[in-house]
DNA sequence: CTGAAAGCGCTTACAG
DNA sequence: CTGAAAGCGCTTACAG
């Protein structure tokens, strides 16, 4: 048999359908003998009403959309986790889209209806891409999208965190630093090579950029050219942790001595940044609480679309900053130290 | 200004919205002429159908919902990862509901008209507690779940996972084995157990198990054991990859040659396994293709809820195998050989 | 406090 | 081939 529906409950409890809604919505207005009857009557008919068409009549789904570029690694999966964590407290469903390349461009635009907002990561779009496929008028919050876009943003403070971490490798003793970066066109790669690049600056120290792509492998490739003196430093600083672990391999392979001969440290704080041995020096990123502090802002803007109360920073985005992890890759002693 | 609807385009095009609604779904019987009029129309307007309308009239949401326990960890990015290369395939959305203890009975019954079919992961749940929840008449795959419940099930098989790994110890000349068990009452432990124990059996080599909880120390432990010759062993077999690792460094912390005195496998290919020296043999399980199958048994029930054909394996779950994964800690050779 | 009715935005028999 | 109309399952002014 199929589910049954508000008129099945109104039948069988002797009352108008809209008595059922405003009996199961809590409205004042309700006789307490006629909501109880109702009550009994749905719960005996295992009624439940159909989300379509409440969000049909109420122009709110109560879910919100994500979109993400990939779902590969914990990032994503901590990413999740956080806003699942301020959803479930708002009592809102999570509708979740990877939007990779090949997809199709009308992807974002069939969550019309879906969802009453959209938060999206999409850092392989220009700000027109993304604007053309976004559906008019639905409220949305960008984290690490290009700037420039009709939204709350909200981003990790790339720059900061690579500065801070150049700035902890050259108090460890380092003079000529190797920065291994993303891939490029990669907003969190580009921004992370700049920060390194201006603190390495101000310091005075040698910074020589490797291309990577955030994969081990090349990360293992620029510490052999280090191992063998191809290009020369004594610190190997990568722009995520994959790319410092797959280096941290490879230099003790080539038998170079880490900390001692080269520092090496990344960027993420990855799970896997504490297992290895040494223990990587990283940067934390708190990326659950990116996540929930992501749909806590467009919580309020589905509630208040237009307020520029809102607005947490009308300038430009909020900013999550990355927190320096010293671990043994950078340091001979074996505490760790968080600033 | 809102977004347009379909009379908006209607009258634009000055057709009817039934004609409209025809010459955008791509029914046969439409003009051309018109059918490219009210597509440039659409096009122009921006025009997205609202999908919660869609679904009313259609009483088919093309989103399924996927109820997992948790989302730490690579586990669960690797399994959402696997549903969405199949739910992008077949042009469905995925909602996401995280299932935790504290959270509402009614989170599931809350989806009916939200999605058309359930994923679910609930190895916590009973089936009269999960029966009692689900929306009657939902299509649902149960991921991991007590047996018994009404819908497809799909489970990886440790059994025959543990049974392979056994028979390349044999291979590579193991003749007593040690087997590092899980903790008691987790069922992949249980599986994996009862999988090593029957193939030591028709192999005709000795087999001790002993007794761990799935940590690093607990392996470290057994492996002590060995060490000390208060088990005899040339092969240890942990249940996972943890216990495993804690075996391999303790081993070698007590100058047990590995591979060459004892050989170590563990179970589940964490990212670590490739990393620790020597790289640690192990099965590997393909999450990713677990996630995608579940959401194909989905799709099928959902178009073909209660043919027979559809029915996979009507006598129980349907397994998925997973793959021995050859590296250093059973073989002198350093090449990885996968089968 | 309650019911009849309109409406949310679509799709699809039913006539023509 | 196309339009007018009914209907999907709900909610909420509007009367009473």
């Amino acid at each position: 048999m199929p589910n049954a529906t508000i008129r099945d409950v109104a039948r069988e409890a002797q009352v108008s359908v809209a008595s059922v809604s405003r009996a199961l919505n809590g409205h004042e207005r309700v006789r307490p003998e006629l909501r109880a009857r109702v009550q009994e009557v749905a719960a005996r008919l295992g009624y439940v009403p159909h989300a379509g068409a409440r969000s049909l009549s109420l122009a709110r789904t109560s879910a919100i959309g994500v979109v993400l570029p990939d779902l590969h690694g914990e990032f994503f999966s901590e990413l999740l986790r956080g806003m699942d964590r301020e959803v479930a407290a708002q009592g809102l469903a999570l509708l979740l889209t990877v939007l990779q390349d090949g997809r199709g461009l009308n992807t974002l635009a069939a969550l019309r209806g879906q969802v009453d907002g959209l938060v999206v990561m999409a850092p392989q779009l220009g700000a027109a891409e993304l604007r053309a496929q976004l559906p008019a008028g639905l409220p949305a919050v960008f984290l690490n999208c290009v700037p420039g876009l009709a939204g709350a943003a909200l981003r990790v403070d790339n720059a900061a965190g690579a500065a801070a971490m150049v700035d902890h490798l050259v108090a460890a003793g380092a003079r000529t630093i190797a920065h291994v970066a993303g891939p490029v066109g990669n907003v969190d790669a580009e921004e992370r090579r700049a920060g390194a690049v201006a603190a390495a600056e101000r310091a005075g120290v040698a910074l020589t950029v490797v291309q990577g792509d955030f994969t081990e492998a090349s990360g293992a490739a620029a510490a052999a050219q280090v191992a063998r003196g191809a290009i020369r430093a004594d610190a190997l600083f990568a722009a995520n942790d994959a790319m410092a672990i797959g280096a941290l391999v490879a230099l003790k392979g080539h038998g170079v001595a880490v900390p001692r001969q080269v520092r090496v440290a990344g960027f993420d704080d990855i799970p896997l940044a504490r297992l290895v041995t040494p223990a990587l020096t990283t940067m934390r990123v708190d990326i659950a609480a990116l996540g929930a502090r992501a749909v806590q802002l467009l919580a309020r803007r589905i509630v208040a679309p237009a307020e520029g109360l809102v607005e947490v920073d009308p300038a430009g985005a909020e900013a999550i900053v990355p927190r320096l992890v010293v671990r043994d890759t950078t340091t001979e002693t074996d505490r760790e130290t968080q600033s």
